[in-house]
DNA sequence: TGACGCGCACCAT
DNA sequence: ATGGTGCGCGTCA
């Protein structure tokens, strides 16, 4: 017999319902079911526009092998009606998420689940029922990673045109922008659900001003943080030099300067760096990919692109 | 201290 | 119009 740990949820329909459902059809699929949490409602995350979920998570035995399982639950999934799409409501969705201690990383099926130590919808209820339970690849204990998982940031993403684009939020302040994964607390706060509504609508090509939220600044060099500070007051649509910038931000023969801040602007698009190019009319570079800071800019400056950068023909 | 970098001006072709 | 060469400026190791 091997212990398995399996997460429920459901965001459609009568949300308690469905999973005391899930739970009658796995107790019937030759799952024994030992422990069960209680069922708790937290706000979606993947997509922040849709209803509340319902989750709970439950320990059990079971002779199946871990293909066999993914099978079984795929298939109450399926009778209960849950229809395909990723990031869609559902009426049901069921994952596992440690089987014995084993690590798999196949395309059809990882063990643990990849996400769960950035859930809380998976580790609060998981917690209430095995603290002590470890997980094979950290070699922590639930209620560690559980203590852990309270402390870090606000993460949520949004996809865009040119890749998922990640925020991270604590304390009310934007700690990180990237358009590499963020690590962090996989939640939607009313920040991190104001500041993807807004991204959402900047990639859309709206005019959007982000002035508004607080960055922390708190691990950036006084310098930088000026030069930031200034940049972000150079408005959407338009574009400066980067030995202007340093100008404006009191280094006049600083331009490379400026080249090394932007590189490692924790803040992209809420701190503009894509607005400063090269005094020549070209681009200059840009940390995340050139291509992304085209994309940027033809986005603000729609055929005034053209106009400004005659030499590229992208 | 010294190397480094999302630039710039200046001079060469 | 391109292509090299110092220069200058803050960071970080």
């Amino acid at each position: 017999m091997h212990d398995v740990v399996l997460a429920l949820g459901s965001n459609k329909g009568d949300k308690k319902e469905n999973i005391k459902r899930a739970l009658y059809f796995i107790s019937h699929s030759g799952i024994r079911i030992h422990k069960v949490s209680k069922t708790i409602i937290t706000s979606p995350w993947g997509n922040w526009q849709q209803a509340d979920f319902a989750n709970m998570v439950l320990t059990a035995k079971t002779s199946l092998s871990p293909y066999e399982l993914l099978k079984t639950i795929k298939g109450i999934e399926r009778t209960m009606g849950r229809t395909e799409g990723h990031m869609k409501p559902r009426i049901i969705d069921i994952d596992i998420i440690f089987f014995d201690n084993i690590i798999l990383n196949t395309e059809e099926l990882e063990i643990p689940h990849p996400s769960f130590r950035e859930r809380i919808f998976v580790l609060g209820p998981l917690f209430e029922i095995a603290p002590h339970l470890k997980d094979p690849v950290s070699g922590k204990s639930i209620s560690q990673l559980y203590k852990e998982l309270l402390s870090m940031p606000y993460v949520g993403h949004i996809e865009t045109e040119k890749g998922s684009f990640f925020v991270s939020v604590k304390n009310g302040m934007v700690l990180k922008t990237s358009f590499d994964y963020i690590r962090g607390r996989q939640e939607y706060t009313p920040i991190i659900a104001n500041l993807l509504d807004r991204l959402k609508m900047y990639f859309n090509g709206e005019k959007v001003d982000f002035n508004d939220f607080s960055l922390d600044f708190s691990n950036v060099p006084p310098l930088y943080r000026k030069i930031y500070t200034v940049l972000r007051k150079i408005p959407y649509g338009t574009t400066i030099s980067y030995s202007h910038l340093a100008e404006l931000a009191g280094i006049p023969k600083g331009a490379r300067t400026i080249g090394n801040a932007m590189a490692k602007n924790p803040f992209p698009i809420l701190v503009p760096c894509h607005r400063v190019i090269r005094k020549d009319g070209t681009l200059g570079g840009f940390s995340s990919g050139i291509e992304r800071k085209i994309f940027l800019l033809k986005l603000e400056l729609g055929d005034r692109f053209f106009d400004i950068f005659p030499k590229n023909i992208h």
